[in-house]
DNA sequence: CAAATTTGTTAGTTCACGCTAATTTTTGAG
DNA sequence: CTCAAAAATTAGCGTGAACTAACAAATTTG
């Protein structure tokens, strides 16, 4: 039932779509993640049924509170950890991958004690 | 082609069990990882077929150079990153739990920054 | 030595998550 | 209003990786 990997990934491309854009339908989410509309589809199905998100009858996704709340969960987890890889002199296109990889599976313990040092060092 | 993340999980296995007994066979590395025997068994000939273990006509188990060699890597990096978590405060099963699933998605270059920079802090 | 246990394999299932192909449904121009 | 393009969905496939059930081979033990 708890949100698979690859549902994360899909929440956190709507999320940062909907920084971007005023509205956003399936087809952003596959140009942008780069898969096919099927894959979206189907994604965007489960992430609707679990109701992190919502589709209005226009095709127009938006995020329920619990989807927001999750995405931006997601996405902090994201800017710390490639801001920290960078930090450490790896380039930005590494770093966005490493931490896109090692956010869906770091633990919230873990990550709050990365995040902690890399505060504490970065001054 | 390329080895992928559960053949990574059984070979740092055998690496380990192989550290501790003299000889191990299958069922040693379902009852370490919990999984049943048909999925070790599965795991066990894509790594013979691999080459980087040898199975004998006892079922004996042992590593070809090859594997010796990932493995060594693969465990370094379990090594380093449970360290390096426990150094930050976190609990060693949680702390063994995040460098397990880390290390197989972690990128070399992100893995020899933050190694480095781990030994460079230590002191 | 025969029966019971342990070990390993084979066959087939399930699930997540991509894909392609084909088919709707929606939309927007002429 | 009609018709083509765009968007979405459905159906079905392939792969990785776990599982159970059933069986075969090997080893232990009464």
């Amino acid at each position: 039932m708890a949100m698979h990997e690859s549902g994360q990934m899909y929440l956190e491309a709507i999320y940062v779509l909907l920084q971007k854009n005023d509205k956003i339908r399936a087809i952003d989410i596959g140009v942008y993640l780069g898969y096919t509309k099927p894959s979206v589809s189907r994604a965007v199905g489960l992430l609707k049924k679990s109701e992190h998100i919502s589709v209005d009858s226009d095709g127009f996704i938006t995020m329920t509170p619990k989807g927001e709340q999750f995405a931006e969960q997601l996405y902090e987890r994201h800017t710390v950890l490639t801001n920290m890889l960078m930090a450490l002199g790896i380039d930005e296109e590494t770093a966005t991958e490493d931490a896109c990889r090692i956010e869906h599976v770091i633990s919230d313990k873990s990550f709050a004690a990365v995040k902690k040092h890399y505060l504490d060092y970065k001054k």
